[in-house]
DNA sequence: CTTATATTGAAAATGAATTTCAATATCATA
DNA sequence: TATGATATTGAAATTCATTTTCAATATAAG
């Protein structure tokens, strides 16, 4: 899969705030944007090494802040105390449902729940910005 | 107001572990209850600083993790990344809105909501343990 | 090519949370 | 109420994730 949209999306970004295209900051998207799954910086600075063997673990934190900032990924923090990222271009707005026992997730979206959450925000004056949803339970498999 | 429904909770749990009574865990209690904000570690622990100045930071770590074995207390990770912890006792669950400028939050139920996320974990093959819900936004006095 | 400036990786620093430890408090029972 | 087993305490040390510092290097514009 190329990941040309986010290339750019990045790219302009970078170009906008007067800072520089790099080798490193390339690599850590592109790694970042073959998974699918929910990484911790420490997962993603393991992955990235086996292609980049010098990067530094900072370089991986600074970069992940780059890519919240313009919109390509989104930090998550779960109950548990661990901070993970999953890319967000291309997935629309979703919530989670989290095994509590093995870790495994469902992306979820309740158009119906999301109408509540929006009278919500109205009812109580507020200006809705974002908001998170997170189920937590026991999994099919470690039900058994 | 008096906590001594609260307090029973406590002692019986305290007692139920092979635990043991003491008056800085009463404290603790104590100041926790008195506040209906969402307090940090830290600010509880001036709090209770001020009626009980030799109280050690651990204990109000150690003794706010029993409160929360023993349902009194639900510990909260905000976006921010600050944890904060609210009593729980006599408060039926609820999610919040929170003002990201101010900090100010509201506690609201939709029961329907509700509904539809246990109809998600059902659908999903989940068992619902729990869930967490906050909706981010901007006040009305910081809007203006 | 030159120059100004941003980026890098390593190491140090930070900050929240937890653990260690010796002294002390609690509590069951003799 | 005295004893002794065991839990708790506060201070300090430790851990762990994250951020910052810094000198060397890379980038990009002129």
């Amino acid at each position: 899969m190329s990941h040309t949209q986010e290339e750019k999306i990045f790219e302009t970004y970078i170009t906008s705030k007067n800072l520089k295209h790099s080798r490193q900051r390339e690599k850590v998207l592109e790694v970042f944007l073959s998974t699918d799954k929910h990484l911790t910086v420490e997962d993603l600075y393991n992955l990235i090494k086996k292609q980049y063997p010098t990067i530094g673990f900072a370089t991986v934190y600074r970069t992940l802040r780059l890519l919240c900032e313009c919109g390509l990924s989104r930090e998550l923090r779960f109950e548990d105390g661990t901070t993970r990222y999953e890319h967000l271009y291309g997935h629309q707005h979703h919530d989670h449902i989290i095994c509590t026992k093995c870790g495994r997730f469902v992306e979820v979206v309740v158009p119906e729940i999301e109408y509540l959450q929006e009278k919500l925000f109205e009812q109580h004056g507020f200006y809705p910005q974002r908001h998170k949803m997170e189920l937590y339970g026991i999994c099919k498999k470690c039900k058994k």
